[in-house]
DNA sequence: GCGAGGATTGTGAGCGGTCACAACGCGGGC
DNA sequence: GCCCGCGTTGTGACCGCTCACAATCCTCGC
């Protein structure tokens, strides 16, 4: 690999000023020739004010350029509406796009959104407490062990909702929390795999939310329970990484396995790399062996083969969790809470019926 | 396509509480036995406090559990450190990057980072006005019409950083800014190409930044000018959109088109749609045709065949955005302010020679 | 033994808004 | 003609913290 770049990169000069302090709700009515108070009620929109005197405040507010300030306003009011997302990935799809859903719905209700990245360097409790003191609300998302652990942490006493895998049948997170039922959603995507004849389905995994061996996360089981109930045998599942690089590592072992003719993925990245080292052995998709990804990333559908993979709906995790977080916020107010899409199996060309 | 999902998506219960007031400053001091004014000192790290009141009070603080409330901190204090990011986007690769490396960037300088989409149905000034009023600073990422038109309309008084495409050589930018050398970056891909027998390298376009007729963005820019220094013919630039469908579109036209042997792409995502449409008319890449994408995103080394492309130090820009923000909210605050690496051709299996 | 001066602590005011309540002016019902 | 009640406006206190300054305590040097 050759890198090459007769580039440079530049920036141009900040621009001084004389920053003269924004006018605060007294100059304004010292402006206007009315209390402070007359001014607050003008701008909160309060009915009992003479038209006249409305109209003269409006006018020393545009003049003066007059914004309330927002922190004061949280102050004195105790309302705040903003909220912030811990999460210890902003970049792999299914973090991004349930970010872009917590931010739309946060918008739409007229909150801010706040984002602070987790990473195992800090201090859990401390990240966490410092996210609480903004004073508005939590959301997690607990996809992996980083995330899942944050949320074990959060006090009782700080507003919170979490986005997390599928939890097991029964038990539920401690907290309000939304998810899509992945476990089932596995389980459809392998039975379609055995259903195209394949006498198994091997499995690269995502990394699990969880510490304990018990769980290896929903997908890794709902595939597993598909494959039991199916009578066939279960091959161990590999994988070490969330990305393009591990599939591709994991796919490399595969593709010299000449029984592996089905491999559902964790994901649509780990999908690619399984793609790409099936390619460099030799093996065609879906001719020798078929691949399922998971999460439907939005170039899944244009790589080639095209990724058969399950459609998860993130953003509307996203929208859910916030209506979660926002009825915890203020009880009376009492959301639609649209709930997310189910997953759904999108066929595409990377898998198909078993050739002998 | 078919589309099945046996599948739900559940939620539990929130779990309600008798929330107590979170204690204040005063009520550390009274179980302390002192003055407000001292436990103020000993959580600011005050010198200036006996050894043994200071222990009293850090007693009290935990035991109390007493958390500094930070929107009161703000108002008394002035400083507000918390930033809001302008973007249009959070999903295309350019833009996450970019967001990863702010969120970094500020992060690691305890900053709070919020995010906030700008979209056209919102009103541009309010938007602006609403996250000015935050308090703390402003990073716009200006790489599309919607950031840039944020950009021309933000208030001199906010204090504001950009990130953009490269301006044209001697203008610059009226805030702060940084970008990257994508037209140089433009201009080496298209030598490349050249380079490697093609006669011509036709463009398919992202969308430009500028309403302007004259200006149709740097990277299209960069390769005008290297065909012209070339002195060989520039067809016209293709492409309405962001995405790999775009890509297809235009991919299919140029497909048709026997003469096109090379194409440059103004993003990954363009490339894509453009191989596989390239891949459905039967023309092999890179035998028949050579394709460069721009901005290296990640799964790009893993198409097949893997993407020869640009790579571009999105993150670093966010970094480098967030610095000069930095140096524009407290002065003194003199930062390394390390540039982002400039751009550079990754040299992968999609661009080859000209064959006949 | 006493005053100077630094260390330690407390008080008052204010950041920019909100809330609760009091005060004012006015018209209508008796 | 007086009182009531409403619409309108102003005042005081406070949200939780910081700043500036004053008050107190201690210790040292002469």
């Amino acid at each position: 690999m050759f890198v090459t770049g007769h580039t440079r990169s530049g920036s141009s000069a900040d621009l001084p000023q004389g920053q003269q302090k924004a006018a605060s709700i007294r100059d304004v009515a010292q402006a206007a020739g009315v209390s402070y108070q007359t001014v607050s009620r003008v701008i909160n929109g309060h009915p009992n004010v003479r038209e006249e005197t409305r109209k003269r405040v409006q006018e020393a507010i545009t003049v003066l350029g007059f914004r309330r300030n927002a922190t004061a306003f949280a102050l004195a009011s105790g309302v705040n509406r903003s909220i912030t997302v811990l999460t210890s990935n902003t970049l792999l799809h299914g973090y991004a796009a349930t970010l872009q859903g917590l931010e739309e719905a946060s918008r739409a209700a007229g909150h801010t959104l706040g984002v602070r990245v987790l990473t195992f360097e800090d201090d859990l409790d401390r990240t966490i407490a410092s996210a609480a003191d903004t004073g508005g609300g939590l959301v997690v998302i607990g996809f992996d062990r980083l995330g899942a652990a944050a949320l074990d942490r959060v006090p009782a006493h700080v507003p919170c909702a979490a986005v997390v895998e599928a939890p097991p049948p029964g038990s539920s997170p401690g907290l309000p929390a939304v998810w899509a039922d992945d476990r089932e959603a596995a389980r459809a995507a392998t039975a379609h795999l055995l259903a195209l004849g394949h006498d198994t389905v091997h499995y690269v995994a995502i990394p699990a939310s969880t510490g304990s061996r018990r769980s290896v996360g929903p997908r890794a089981e709902g595939r597993r329970q598909a494959l039991e109930s199916a009578g066939v045998a279960v091959p161990e599942p590999s994988g070490k990484g969330w990305d393009a690089q591990a599939g591709y590592e994991a796919g490399k072992k595969l593709a010299r396995n000449p029984e592996a003719t089905a491999i559902l993925c964790g994901n649509d990245d780990l999908a690619l790399g399984v793609l790409r080292a099936l390619h460099h052995a030799g093996r065609r998709v879906p001719e020798d062996v078929s691949v399922i990804g998971f999460d439907d990333a939005p170039h899944s559908a244009y790589v080639t083969p095209s990724l058969t993979t399950v459609r998860m709906d993130f953003q509307g995790l996203g929208r859910a969790a916030f209506g979660l977080l926002r009825t915890r916020l203020d009880p009376d107010q009492q959301a639609p809470a649209v709930l997310p899409a189910a997953p759904a199996l999108i066929l595409r060309e990377s898998a198909g019926p078993r050739r002998t």
